[in-house]
Formats: C-alpha cells, structure tokens, sequence
DNA sequence: GCAATGGATGAGATGAATTCATCCATGAGG
DNA sequence: CCTCATGGATGAATTCATCTCATCCATTGC
C-alpha cells in the first residue's frame, strides 16, 4: 500500500515552491497565506527534513524541495488532464471501443483520423487492452474480439478472419522452405494475451507445411505481439502472425511472406451488449468499424514472394 | 490555475477503482467502505458522470472511470516516489550537486557510478538546470559554474577552461577549411542558455579563422545543447561546441575536429558557499568532481584530423 | 427461504484544515 | 536613523469537510 502525506500539504507545498511564494500560492489555491505555512509545515515535519529555505519576502525552496516540487508539479499535471478528460464536454459524445493492444495499434489507431472527419461532434476513445473488458457492465460501448463470434449477451458482426504465415523482412527472406530449418524463429506467446483461444505456433504449422523433424523452440519469444512485429521487421528472424494485422507491413514491403501455408484462425467480430443496437455510441463505432475494416476491405491472405 | 476535484475523493476513486471494491480500497486506505462511498458519489457529481456501474458484490468502472483511474494511478504512482525520495532515509546522507544540462548528461552522469564506490554511505543528487540555483539560500550544496570565475560569496575552484572548436561526425568530414562553405552548419544558442555570457558563434569562429565572406547563419539551430551533439553525430553537419563536453565521443571517434581554429571560451569552476568548505556535503562533492574532472583529467584541445 | 455479503444513505460526530489576531524580521523611503 | 510596508510565523478559535454509525437494500450461495 502507498503511504503518501496528507494529500492537501502536497499541493499546497507544490504551488508554494512554483511561485516562491506563500502569499501567491494562497491566492492560487484560494486561502490565506496562514493555511500554506500550515500545510507546509506539517508537511516537512511528516518527511522529516526542512523543504524551503525561509527569507525575507520570499520562500526558497532547498535541494530536496526543489526536487519534490517538480516531481509533484508533473503528478498533478497528470491529474489535471485525467479529470479534465474524464469531465464530459458539453455538446460532445462519446464513444468508446475496446481491442487488443496488437488490433488497436495496427488497424484501429491508423483509422482514427477517419472517424473524426465522419462523426464530427464525436470524440473517440480506443480502450486498449488485453483483456476483455465487461461490454453489459459499460465498460465500453462496444468492442473487437476474436474467437469464434458466438458471446453470451452479446451480439456479434464479422469484421474479418484471422490467418497466421510465416513472415520475416526482405533482407533475409528465405526462399524455400528448407531455409527454414537454420532460421532465426520468432515466436508470440499468443497463449498469455489471447486467453483460452488455441494458438498456431510453429510446431502447428511445421506439420501443416509437412516439414519433419523441425526443430520449432529455438528463437526469441514475445508476449507482446507489436514486439514481435518490430523484431520481424528488424530482420531478427521469421514470425508466424496475423497477416490481416500486418497489412501495411505487408504492402510497404518491409515484411513479406515468403512462402505458405497459411493457418486459418478464428474470426474478427465487432461485438456490443444485446438491446444496444440503437444506442447511439454503438452506431457510431458500428458505422466507422465496419466501413473501415469491414469483409473484404482488409487485403486477404496471399503469399507475396516464393513458391508454394 | 488547474481546476480539482477535492483530492480525498480522487485517492478513493483510484483505490476502488483499482480493486473493484470498495470495501478492499476501504481496507487499504484505513477507513470505512462507507466513506469510500461517500467520496466516489462527491466526485461523480463534481464531474458530472458516473464513474462505476454499480453490481452486486463489486462495482466496476465506466469507460471514463477505467481511463481515469489509470492516469491517477500512476499520478498518486510518481508523488509515492516523489515523497520517498525526499524522506531522509537514516543513516544515508544526500549531496547535492547543479550544473548546467549538458555538463551533467556529458561528464557528470558517466562518473556518478565512481560516486558511490569513492563515498558509500551518501547518495549523490545532481540537479541539471541551465538556470543558476541559489547556493546560499542551500538550493544545493555545491554548483559547477561557467565564466570568469568570481562569484559573490561564493568560493569557486577552477576545473577546466572551456573551448570551442568545429566539431562533425567523420562521415561527412571536409578536409579543407574551404569545404565548410557548402557545409550545413548547426548553431547553438548558448545566449539562451547561459545566460549573460558571450556565446561564440559561427561568425566569431569565421573571423578567427580568415574565412572572408563566410555565410554563418544557415544551419539547424538547437537551444539544447545535447540536441546539438545528437544532430552532429547522425551527421547533419558541422557545429562549433564545446570540445571538454564532447570528449567521449572525440575519444571513440564518432566526432572528429577537423580542422581549427579552437576558440577559447571562459572557465568551469566548481563553487560552494563560503564558509562552507567544512560541511560534509562539500568536501564529499569537491573530493569527487575534483578527483574526476580536476585540471588535466580531462582530454585537451587537440586536433584530431586535418590540418591547421 | 435464509443468512451472508457488499454497497447506499442520511444524520450526527470528529478532527483536520482554515481563519483570525498578533507578532516578527527585513528592506525601502524619507 | 526612524518609520512603514511587506511577507511570513504562530497559536487559539472555528468551521466545515470527512468519517462513522445505524440502518436499509439487493443479490447470491447454501
């Protein structure tokens, strides 16, 4: 548990040494000049050590102080924006939607310039993570899961079906599937992010692809799939991942497929909570989703360079 | 002025939120469930919307209240480091020493490791600001100054003269003097940053070195002078800088001096308050910046390729 | 159906934080 | 050199925010 002083003496040390003032850091907070000595006081005595050095008509703050003050100075930054964020803005809506970390980053971030331009008065909040929110509780109003599209209280619409090959950059593309063999693996560990759905690793597809006494352990793991992404185009070996998430990579050409097969996963659907189909939240996620990443505007799976 | 909600309510929100329950955040925070209660419903009217969707046996948070109470977080996160390291901890005594930005990152970061094994037992503080701290008023114990070196009430010991030479990566060397007038030029605003002293500029060096009709103002301009190094070590071009600062990178060669002339800049001095020369602080400070950077330690102005 | 759990609510108690009244030190101005 | 104005310190009094208590309610597990 954290133990922290009393909240109160933190700011109003904050605005005193800001200002170098106990005069103007009262008038900030809107007391008397007597509440910030108090406060400053008590505070120095709880952490043991003095914070300013007092003078004539101004307050210095000493090493310590000056050190806590900015540090306490950004934390309240931070907070200022988390509340002003959370605060609803009058004659703005807004719509949340939750996806992986992986989805968000690669399909959804990109796309979010769109929604402005098509539900302007609309603010958009991707809720990245994971692990699956709680849709009926209102966690979000809607949001992209994977696995097989039947949810209890939920309904789904298909977006898209996941497919895993073997992907890697240009500079070190093996071309027959041999190659292989002595390759660098790059591997997901899709079991910890994806929860209970099944997870193509590289012995599932080594037996797919016929490939016999293949040795599918070695190479660097990742529990982070965006991290395996960034390894595969560094060149740090071939991956096996989606390819629908790697569709730029895929059309700029830092990443390629070097050969097949590819392994058939499970499905993409854009889900909200039963009865919420015409709350306006829903429609609106529903309408930019669909329109972006709906059946077939997502390149389907081909091999882009090497035989089979 | 930032605008918050009463600080009590947002601690109790982000300790509920983060253990969906209000008993638990209770328990944690040392009070009852009920003012847990009371201090969510305060904020949720303060804000304007609802933070938890209320079920039995636990509560979960909203869209907004999950955002928000992961940004408190790791607010209250960053003001529990704050407040620690400003506790004192028994038995271990804290040094403070200021020096600009970059004299920190370049000489004092790389030695702060020699700190602890020369004075275990104290925990150094460097306090990197291009804005001169207040010594006797004890913003810090000690301070490393550029200039003449005399400063009122202060003790200065001199540790190293400045100088200013053409300094770019061996990339894009020009051998000849000549070769700098279609070289880029980066410039740093050292006035900005150094407050009254003079800064040596491209024309100054010009002048120097008898290059007659010499274009010295187009270039990258930085008001960071690490940013400036960072921008001559990718090879964006020539920059006049401090060659004390750089002498890491003369030594592993990823700058070179090509060519002179060096110009001669003021001195750094290491200061303290006088009458401070007994206190521990200083002679822990003196004994270690002296012992690292003293007279001599430091690589002098050599040319390190080209001629004159 | 009943007990246990966890939260909501309103009134009242408590104590932390603010103010008030006063004092002190310094520096500016005459 | 004296006086005044400024900004902070201090302790007692007071206010008001926060907590607790007592009670109630809904859900869920047995």
């Amino acid at each position: 548990m954290r133990r922290l002083p009393p909240l109160g003496s933190l700011r109003a040390f904050e605005a005193a040494a800001r200002l170098e003032s106990f005069k103007d850091a009262a008038a900030e907070l809107g007391v008397t000049p007597t509440a910030i000595s108090h406060q400053v006081r008590l505070l120095e005595e709880e952490l043991g050590t003095p914070l300013f050095i007092r003078r004539t008509r101004k307050v210095v703050p000493t090493a310590s102080g000056l050190d806590l003050a900015a540090r306490l100075g950004s934390a309240f930054e931070v907070m200022a924006d988390a509340v002003a964020q959370a605060r609803p803005r009058p004659g703005r809506r807004l719509a949340t939607l939750s996806a992986t970390l992986a989805f968000s980053a690669r399909l959804l971030v990109p796309r979010a310039g769109r929604f402005r331009t098509l539900h302007p008065g609309w603010d958009l909040r991707l809720h990245a993570s994971d692990e699956a929110v709680d849709l009926i509780a209102g966690e979000a109003d809607a949001a992209i899961r994977y696995g097989r599209g039947s949810y209890p209280g939920l309904v789904s619409v298909p977006l898209m079906s996941e497919c895993f090959a073997p992907v890697c950059s240009p500079r070190i593309a093996p071309t027959r599937l041999e190659d292989l063999r002595r390759a660098n693996l790059i591997h997901f560990d899709w079991l910890l992010a994806r929860s209970h759905n099944k997870t193509p690793s590289w012995s599932d597809w080594a037996e797919k692809a016929g490939l016999a006494g293949f040795d599918a352990t070695a190479g660097l793991t990742f529990t982070d799939e965006n991290s395996a992404i960034e390894a595969a185009v560094a060149g740090q070996g071939v991956a096996l991942l989606s390819l629908p998430l790697l569709a730029p990579e895929l059309r700029s050409g830092v990443l390629i497929q070097p050969f097949g097969p590819v392994i058939e996963g499970l499905g993409f659907d854009f889900v909200f909570p039963e009865g919420a189909e015409n709350r306006p939240e829903v429609a609106t996620l529903r309408d930019w989703v669909l329109g972006e990443l709906g059946p077939a505007l997502v390149p389907s799976a081909t091999p882009s360079a090497g035989e089979t």
